[in-house]
RNA sequence: CGGGGAGUGGCUUAGUGGUAUAGCGCUCGCUUGGGGUGCGAGAGGUCCCGAGUUCGAUUCUCGGCUCCCCGACCA
């Protein structure tokens, strides 16, 4: 591709909106544009990188046996009430009416489609397993867009759908695309780790996220450094410590605590630790109140109370409701007496709880506080159980080893569904016994233009982006610093000379001033750089380097095309 | 949704109660030719939108919209 026709246009400045460095190299190299909050225009070096990471993954996906279908984006307000997620999703769904008044959503995933697809169609179990997949955009109206395309509302996704008959085989199916993806990632040039994780409103069994490993990451990951569990720290469980021997307990008191809401004010006010404190935190689960208690300094994971109650959704508590729970103020609820107060309300207690003695606790009056508080003695939850947020110092609940912590960008998510959309959406076969069966799913994302910022999260300099072979929107970039006379000629002719090979070429005819093509060149970041210039050619050599490395060679053109041959200069399109 | 900040040529920005600054980019000429060359001449702006205050508002006030940041939410 001849620069003088393409159309990249680089910037020497990045937009002030552009937030991580990803989102700036894209759009300074010329790969996007920005239209809207979360919404971009794809320019056509992008689109290629994009095309380039399609293929791969359709050539793994193919190879495991799935098969390629396109599904629309526009999808009917039936088929989400039937699932149950015209409600269940929430406003993350785009939703609009036609001229008619029919309601429609654009497509965040498309579970239900598949589904239903597939239910008209598949009546026996020799028609299975099945696994279909495609490419298409997908729309999430997220509350807050950021990192450019890393989290945009419109984003491009493949997405797969498995069904089978049985476990085994609807396992066997996970594993399948399991492995695709461990070699898609492979393949990509990737620093992944795949780790449990939630399966949030997909829903499901169990779920896997591929995490490109990158300090700018979103998610944190627990990994154990002895038995090699590795979770989502959202998801990740933890191992119940140790109860405290409840050795001299004191009786409780009562202590003023004036306008102190949070545990470190009263920390620091009581000069006791906060793991010593017992808070209580009132939630609204599907519009019952339940109280939880926690330790002072931990954090709940709501994903995990909500788990835990087999709630739909969970949220924090309103004022009104915890004034009326807790006969108090925010701030001063506490187990003690509460029970008796409302028989009604579940009372759940961390397993860190039965670590503290003679904790200080709220006492559901405002302005008080309680010493001494001691669990069983005081006070008897319902169910004890893992609430916490695992953090610094929690356990692996396989090996009791301490976690650590390392930040991920999700690239990849594989569900085992199991039948949470084929019962609701009627999805049976015949099976060999003429017993009818729901089949069991299993769904597998990958975002495909959130690989593409991640790939440039985690290979770039400061010049520009640095690509990874298998998905460089070119596989060489030829520079001919003059616009005309020989040095153009020549380059005329090695450009001539590397697409007969098959190589494609990001080559610079402009008439442009040399240190210009070397920066545009260094932003774009093609892996090869051949240059072609005056200095050299009387010598009947040229210049070429590595994107990858820091010194350039000289070759004589007899060289390079030897090196060519040899393919010395590895090339995506050899595979 | 709560808190904070910002909207000035394509991009980055200065500034002002009397319609606007500079750099980059763009066009033209000369110059230069291995890391964004130098000089000169140009084109390009409803100063986010609406209302109010004022003789006069891009500037002050209010409302709206958009964008960004922190949090909550989502995954």
């Amino acid at each position: 591709m001849k620069l003088s026709q393409y159309y990249i246009p680089t910037l020497k400045e990045a937009p002030k909106d552009a937030d991580i460095i990803s989102a700036k190299l894209m759009t300074r190299a010329g790969l996007i544009r920005k239209t809207a909050s979360g919404i971009y225009e794809w320019l056509p070096l992008g689109l290629r990188v994009l095309k380039k990471i399609e293929n791969i993954i359709r050539e793994e996906l193919d190879r495991a046996g799935c098969n390629e279908v396109w599904l629309p984006v526009v999808q009917p307000q039936e088929l989400w009430e039937e699932s149950g997620r015209w409600t269940y999703y929430g406003k993350e769904l785009l939703r609009f009416k036609d001229r008619k008044g029919a309601g429609f959503c654009l497509a965040p995933t498309a579970e239900e489609v598949i589904t239903k697809l597939v239910s008209k169609d598949v009546s026996s179990y020799k028609q299975l397993p099945l696994c279909l997949y495609q490419f298409g955009t997908k729309f999430r109206d997220e509350i807050r867009p950021r990192f450019g395309v890393m989290r945009a509302r419109e984003f491009y996704m493949k997405d797969a759908y498995s069904f089978a008959a049985d476990e085994q085989s609807a396992n066997e199916w996970y594993q399948r695309v399991y492995d695709a993806y461990v070699e898609i990632f492979t393949r990509f040039g990737f620093k992944f780790k795949a780790v449990e994780a939630d399966t949030g409103a997909i829903g499901g069994n169990f779920s896997h996220e591929f995490m490109v490993l990158a300090q700018t990451g979103e998610n944190e990951i627990s990994v154990c450094p002895k038995c090699g569990y590795s979770a989502n720290t959202e998801k990740t469980e933890i191992k119940a410590p140790s109860a405290a021997e409840q050795q001299g307990l004191r009786e409780i008191e009562e202590v003023s605590t004036p306008n102190m809401r949070t545990i470190a004010e009263l920390a620091n006010f009581l000069n006791r630790p906060q793991e010593n404190f017992i808070k209580m935190l009132i939630y609204k689960a599907d519009d019952k109140p339940v109280a939880v208690l926690m330790r002072g300094e931990d954090e709940l994971n709501e994903i995990k109370l909500r788990k835990f109650l087999s709630a739909n959704e969970v949220e924090k508590a309103d004022a009104e409701l915890y004034a009326k729970i807790a006969s108090s103020d925010l701030g001063f609820a506490g187990p003690v007496g509460f029970k008796q107060k409302n028989p009604n309300v579940k009372l759940l207690a961390d397993n860190y709880i039965k670590t503290i003695v003679n904790g200080v606790a709220g006492a559901n009056k405002l302005d008080t506080h309680l010493l001494n508080v001691n669990f069983e003695r005081d006070f008897t939850p319902d169910a004890y159980g893992d609430f916490k947020l695992a953090s610094k110092g929690d356990a692996c609940p396989h090996c009791g080893a301490k976690f650590d912590f390392i930040r991920g960008i999700e690239v990849g998510h594989t569900f085992k569904l199991g039948t949470k959309y084929s019962a609701a959406m009627n999805a049976n076969f015949l099976d060999e016994k003429q017993e009818n069966k729901p089949m069991i799913m299993g769904c597998y994302g990958i975002g495909v233009s959130r690989v593409l910022a991640a790939a440039i999260e985690q290979s770039h300099d400061d010049n520009g982006i640095i690509w990874p072979e298998a998905i460089s929107p070119f596989d060489i970039c030829l520079i001919a610093l003059d616009g005309e006379g020989e040095v153009k000629k020549k380059s005329d002719e090695v450009y001539q000379r590397l697409s007969e090979l098959g190589y494609s070429v990001l080559y610079d005819d402009r008439d442009e001033r040399p240190g210009s093509k070397f920066k545009d060149a260094d932003l774009v970041g093609i892996p090869h750089r051949l240059v072609v210039g005056k200095k050299l050619l009387p010598e009947g050599k040229l210049e070429y380097k590595s994107r990858y490395a820091a010194k350039a060679d000289f070759w004589t053109f007899a060289e390079l095309e030897e090196k060519l041959k040899k393919t010395a200069v590895n090339i995506s399109n050899a595979r």
